[in-house]
DNA sequence: CTGATTTCGACAATCATTCTCAACTGTGCC
DNA sequence: GGCACAGTTGAGAATGATTGTCGAAATCAG
């Protein structure tokens, strides 16, 4: 069956993505697609959305679910290790975290529980000073 | 400031929410819809979107957003305590946890950072028992 | 270069959720 | 009870994010 899936190939469009995700910021598939355009991209908005999406199974990319549950992008800083997130509602503007406590804790209350394959989430979101002190809270 | 909201009229369509309400499960706003509709009411979608938003609002359900995106909505077992849970992804079976540690330690690192108007998502999700028995894993 | 395979991108389709609006119904008041 | 009337309802349309389709274009092994 499964031999190695096939490593994507390295496209321009693939190249341009990982190139403008060269930021700090969480943002929308549709947001990077808009950005990627504005700079002269013809980039297709579905194929963002797969970039994307292989991106953050290769662990290349973080992604997170907003309140709004719309997937928020943004390339990850901290490689394959694993780690939380302090994002900015407003900008989108993040600061990797981690709780080192709460890696335990978790497992020890799903055993208490038996479930097994476990997995949590953690945001921490709010408004970052740039952001409060334009009034955008 | 409060100038009072009005409390919402008791429908009929809100007391049926309010019954069929009356489980551990989480479940989408459809799947709540589809078991009030297969339990013979006449209920529209809409009015269940809005009735379990309006509940969501007043504390008396508790909503989380899937991994998939979408809203998944349950009665609350501990009145207006802040607490999180402990999810079947199959079931949606949950329990009520309580993560005494973290709620300080988010402020604190908010602060460090300097973010205001801080909110935080936590959510541990598995495979109950029942369902890793049945083969749902 | 050549052919097998993968990826693109415009556009249609899906799916959860929200909106619209005419009909209906709690609620307060006589 | 009966009335007035603002809050609710429900069918269906509309929205908005995401995914599927499919012929054209690009990548890569030989
Ligand atoms: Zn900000
Ligand atoms: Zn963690
Ligand atoms: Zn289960
Ligand atoms: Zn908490």
């Amino acid at each position: 069956m499964n031999a190695t899936t096939p490593a994507p190939r390295m496209t321009r469009q693939r190249r341009e993505i990982l190139e403008a995700l060269d930021t700090r910021d969480f943002r929308s598939a549709q947001a990077w697609h808009e950005r990627l355009r504005s700079e002269g991209s013809t980039i297709g908005l579905a194929t963002v959305y797969r970039g994307l999406q292989s991106l953050a199974d290769q662990g290349e990319v973080d992604a997170v679910v907003a309140e709004s549950g719309e997937t928020l992008y943004r390339r990850c800083e901290a490689g394959d290790e694993h780690h939380h997130h302090l994002r900015c509602r407003a900008c989108g503007k993040a600061v990797e975290i981690d709780v080192p406590e709460f890696e335990a804790f978790a497992h020890r209350i799903a055993e208490q529980h038996s479930y097994g394959d476990i997995r949590h989430t953690i945001e921490l979101t709010g408004v970052c000073p740039e952001c409060t002190a334009a009034g955008k809270g």
